[in-house]
DNA sequence: ATCTGTGAACGCATTCACAGCT
DNA sequence: AGCTGTGAATGCGTTCACAGAT
């Protein structure tokens, strides 16, 4: 019903999860022009993948000569609409949340964690960097006035599920969520990525024994 | 020349890399039997996905009835290899490496972590939970000494590359790196797993924004 | 001569649909 | 009657191979 335009055609979800790396690898190269393949090899996927990834979103590149860096770099920052700027909330103050807070990278940079709240009364003031932790019970009203339109969630597992129906209700379109438990939301239209740390580890055990196997 | 066994088929990686939420779900069922439609609900994916992932292994399935839990639980321990147990060294102590040393969660208690190390002798010595910081210059002896088949990087990107390669050459068959670089190892029965926080909310950023888009 | 952009071929994973047990 | 186990069909993403542009 709500078909995006027609002359779009289907975007593989695979291709959009590596732009960023693409992304990243473009702030890093120390010149102003770079071939598919040495793009691609800093991110670490073929030339081919790289070109097809891109051609997704149009020609950007020069025949014979490869992309403009500074130029690709707007284009996938456009793309992502990272040029609009992203603001996220923290939801949790723990050990996680604080280690994310802190985190920068430059081609990080247009994502701001704009707030981090916490239940616990006990940290609820405590400054993090350019951030003091806030009450949870602001949730709603911080995402509202602050234009954040997503949630990063690092609570213990119990609290998760609330946590992101909060975030939900509060109007966020996109969540992370770092707690070991899976979350589901009745609205499609929002987005939820699942970090499963102790999951991550499991599935590698198993690759480690078995010798035959190549990561990728 | 070193194939398995000729009664095996190929079994997906995806598959296996779903293992170890039905194992987390398991563990958090609270009845004796579960079927592959309750058990995919848990974990979020559908039956058959859980009847064939399952399938590839044995059938430990009644037909009519379902699974044991218990006998199910054990299946898929044996298969990860988590009934041996896995050992786990943290290299970079900061707020993330941290956060990961006080990870629990039932479902993960075959995974230990049981070392930490850091270059910054200031935090070594540091008391955290059941373990101490330990320096990086002891890494090897360490990974010898205790059985370490896992290495998990926390440290600043740059130091990202040197402390993998060391991993590696003191005999860790796997790496879990948060470091946002791409890390690549010669020996290809090293595996080597990356999950960047920072590229996670970027692809984030742009399914947040198109409404067409369904989360997984 | 070189490197992009892209249809076509291929391979792999998910979904379907149903036969086979209990 | 109910639920597993599994070939077959489908769908999707990657790789191939080359025409097209500079």
């Amino acid at each position: 019903m709500s078909k995006d335009n027609g002359t779009m055609r289907r975007i593989p979800e695979t291709s959009i999860r590596r732009l960023p790396a693409y992304l990243r690898a473009l702030f890093r190269v120390g010149a102003d022009r770079i071939t598919s393949d040495t793009l691609g090899q800093a991110a670490g996927y073929s030339s081919e993948q790289v070109r097809k990834d891109l051609a997704y979103f149009g020609a950007f590149g020069t025949r014979g000569v490869g992309y403009d860096v500074v130029m690709l770099r707007d284009e996938i920052r456009r793309i992502l609409r990272l040029d609009q700027g992203v603001r996220a909330v923290v939801v949790g103050a723990g050990r996680l949340g604080t280690a994310l807070v802190r985190y920068t990278d430059e081609s990080a940079r247009d994502v701001t964690i704009a707030a981090v709240v916490d239940v616990n009364p006990s940290v609820v003031g405590t400054r993090m960097g350019q951030l003091t932790v806030e009450a949870m019970d602001h949730l709603e009203q911080i995402v509202a006035e602050r234009n954040i339109g997503m949630g990063v969630i690092t609570v213990p597992a119990q609290a998760a599920m609330a946590v992101c129906e909060r975030l939900v209700g509060a109007g966020v379109r996109a969540i992370l969520n770092f707690a070991p438990a899976t979350l589901t939301v009745a609205d499609p239209t929002v987005v939820i990525q699942q970090i499963d740390l102790t999951l991550e580890m499991q599935a590698l055990a198993y690759f480690a024994h078995s010798a035959e196997r190549v990561g990728q």
